[in-house]
DNA sequence: ATCAAATCAGTAACAGTTACTATTTTTATT
DNA sequence: AATAAAAATAGTAACTGTTACTGATTTGAT
């Protein structure tokens, strides 16, 4: 049975109003404000907790430590290879890939995972300052 | 300067002979049997060195370690969420999705990572010997 | 054969995360 | 409101996967 915390509480609406994607340490470190002594364990606890209720999403990007995602309706992310800043993505109609991946697959594709990765519109401006124009 | 060495091109070869996508812990205890004293660190030190010139691919799945596939053409990759297994997938033409992800992106796409999911060749034959039919 | 650069084995250190324990909070029941 | 069992907590230790360090060995150009 789930009890209420109010740790859980600040956790979850810290990243409701983020769009950012911060770690597991950026959300302790700034819940730390509201509750002094709440210990890192508590924040892995209830971030593993509220993404398995999927009241939010953790993104295993494969580089760096997991970063987590306020919204929990599914959408894509994409990764600035120059900056690292994970930005969300609308996306859509991208299930049909499902099919063609599993064209000549003798298994069952249930679902993906997908990251896009690239210049940021941020890293893309700056880059543009510099070049030839 | 790169040079040869021995341990490197037994790892490059017992990848180029298997097909399922072993963590740098297989490879080692592998490796093993024809260098008894080779150390981990070598077997972490040469495949990301391989995958680095590109000769290997190094798979971070998100779950659990690393893995690592023999086979440097690119290529999608399936995860059993069964098993666990990691199987090769042969599909192409998804580039597109780079188009239709960057569609309402100040960024710039240049490229995707991307893993299916679902029931494997052998789970799903599995599942089927249980199934009413 | 010489010798610098690369690689090695062995081991210590590290990052990110999970597990443990004794205490405190929550909440259903009185 | 008091009680008590279940859940959550803080604090800390332990764990997993990986990287970094060190002094010895191997490689390959001269």
């Amino acid at each position: 049975m789930l009890k209420y915390s109010r740790q859980r509480e600040a956790i979850k609406n810290f990243l409701a109003n983020r769009y950012d994607h911060p770690t597991a340490e950026t959300v302790y470190t700034r819940i730390k404000d509201e509750f002094p002594n709440i210990s890192l364990g508590t924040v892995y606890r209830n971030l593993a907790l509220l993404a398995e209720i999927g009241e939010i999403q953790k993104l295993s990007t494969g580089f760096g430590p997991d970063r987590f995602d306020g919204r929990p309706e599914p959408h894509y992310h994409f990764i600035c290879n120059r900056c690292g800043s994970v930005l969300d993505l609308t996306v859509d109609g991208l299930d049909h890939i499902n099919v063609l991946a599993g064209q000549d697959f003798g298994g069952e594709i249930e679902g993906h995972l997908a990251y896009f990765y690239g210049k940021c519109p941020d890293c893309k401006q700056e880059e543009e300052k510099f070049s030839t124009h």
